[in-house]
DNA sequence: TAAAAATTCTCAAACGTTTGAGTTTTGGTC
DNA sequence: GACCAAAACTCAAACGTTTGAGAATTTTTA
């Protein structure tokens, strides 16, 4: 059934030594007579000879395997960048393996796979989630998209928070002329960055600046409406110019809550959000957001999983999409 | 660095044959002292020994690895399909191997993922897309979330799609007392097979019908619009009372339109969705959908595979999610 | 034209596991 | 204490590939 390369050395009359040698690329390391390579290339063209990866495994090779790691699945944003790594890995000759640690902390068996398949590097997706289960995986490379460093991390690649805020307050501050401008987002580290990024570039653009969050933590779209609930307590007039929101989903919920209350976005209150999920552009209003350059995280990533390159921490600019949301009437 | 089952075996004083027929759990099958047998496994324990799966591949064992493909990564209902399926491989000690055949016809490279892990079945994602290459698969069990039938699956599981019309349409024309109803689609198979399910079930319903396609084919988000934009070319009198989209996509995009021009939703045309993906439940209006049991499907086509059991196609019941875009006012 | 040198090729062990067939040990029986 | 069967264990080949060391063949050289 399957062909190896036994089957190949019989065919021709050689040893399988010789078609091993011509087959990995290692026959001008001793001399082979051209006309087998030949031979031999041809033969395992025509049988259609597919090495069996298990054997290089056994024998130290690399896998060309590469494990992703995402602690979320759902967030349309992973998709993107898991679509991505899917294209690259596959331009690379590289397999995917997928493994999750869905909400619960990342236990031995999560790994496993990550053990059995022996991948030659490890892509993790997002920046929060504990890191500590890579100490058993020191020897292979790990790069993560998401902020911040950690020893064990080849490679931990994002968005500069302060350019981000800075884009986006460019827009709303001098493009806009608003002056009260807030910052909506969740309980979590991820959103801390954020909003501390937030606070520096405001008082840098003379704003009014205030940190909204919410009593309790749901999900994204949730704590848009609560802080939007929140925020018309204190009636219409008191609400701010513009609410940066760390996520688009945030915002979304927030620009939901507004409408049902007659709050008009963009008009009564400019919104923005993160990431530019599809979902973003078709939303009423389609909402402007700042694009994450997904396919450099994706490619630098892959690259520095391949080439085990130096550890190092990246930043790469984004690129703030603007739509209706934020728009002047 | 790696334990083996040889460092077993010399630790005890044993030999590896031992070891391995203890720790395959074949013991039995020839006589093993029970006390050899204790220590052996907790030596295993000890070492925290890991068998390398390439060395069983090799053997001809299996290899505990499904491949997902998938057609497209972009929609969201496939991310949850996903995750649903990363959560199954993990409870049954599967690694999870992915790959896409992104738009472009699977080519013979695609598929080397699948033949170089050796994985003990596939699940394919979606209805469309050719399935030819699955003859190079046959001795593998594939199982497909999607329509119809083909030789080589092993499981084709979706919902019953005149079940799902049957229920939209009691919904729309029972509840709401609305007669005339119209299907929105794209001009690919697995929305035909919406279509044709909605026509019969609307003759049965004694409804006007109208089967609506957008001139040139985008996505569904665009096509949702420029349904709505032909509609509205004659006049907003001659709308009908409903539309079912066949997805939730297409759904918002004639929404947003609709909302654009004027017309209301549910006021002035009630507008029904397929798959219930997260952000229907968050547009504004939230959006009806017909919601698929993708954690049925998932699990389904995840027993076939391990298990290998006889080729079926299997329906099972879908749910319809009432929303804001059907409601009574 | 034989010896030296260069070229071309093969042997066999190794990677970690399984397994049929064989070997040693144990305990029992007369 | 010699013999037998049952129980407990080991040998060695096999899976498909790589690779250092060596063998065979051809070419060159004197």
């Amino acid at each position: 059934m399957k062909v190896t390369q036994k089957d190949i050395a019989k065919r021709i009359g050689v040893s399988t030594s010789l078609v091993s040698r011509v087959l990995s690329g290692q026959a001008h390391k001793i001399g082979v007579h051209p006309k087998k390579i030949e031979d031999i290339i041809k033969a395992a063209k025509e049988m259609n000879y597919v090495p069996s990866p298990a054997a290089l495994i056994l024998k130290g090779k690399k896998s060309h395997t590469v494990g992703i790691v995402a602690y979320d699945f759902y967030d349309p944003y992973f998709s993107f960048v898991i679509s991505e790594l899917q294209e690259l890995s596959h331009t690379n000759n590289y397999s995917l393996l997928l493994v999750g640690f869905l909400n619960r902390k990342p236990c031995e068996s999560d790994l496993l796979p990550l053990y059995k398949h022996s991948v030659d590097g490890i892509i993790v997706l997002g920046s929060y989630g504990d890191l500590s289960w890579t100490e058993a995986f020191k020897d292979v490379p790990i790069a993560r998209i998401g902020h911040g460093s950690h020893p064990n991390l080849t490679l931990s690649i994002s968005i500069d928070e302060n350019d981000a805020m800075r884009k986006i307050f460019t827009h709303l501050v001098k493009d806009l002329g608003l002056k009260r401008i807030a910052f909506a987002s969740r309980e979590i580290p991820a959103h801390h960055l954020r909003c501390a990024a937030a606070e520096e570039v405001a008082r840098d653009f003379d704003c009014q600046f205030d940190s909204l969050a919410p009593s309790s933590d749901h999900n994204d779209f949730k704590v848009g409406q609560e802080i939007a609930r929140d925020l018309l307590k204190n009636g219409k007039g008191s609400l701010p110019d513009a609410i940066i929101c760390a996520t688009d989903t945030i915002a979304m919920g927030a620009i939901k809550k507004f409408y049902e209350s007659g709050v008009r976005v963009p008009e009564d209150v400019a919104i923005t959000g993160f990431d530019d999920i599809p979902s973003a552009a078709n939303y009423i209003p389609s909402v402007t957001s700042f694009r994450q350059p997904v396919k450099v995280f994706a490619k630098m990533c892959f690259s520095a999983v391949m080439e085990n390159s130096e550890p190092k921490v990246s930043h790469v600019e984004g690129e703030l999409i603007i739509r209706k949301s934020t728009m002047k009437i």
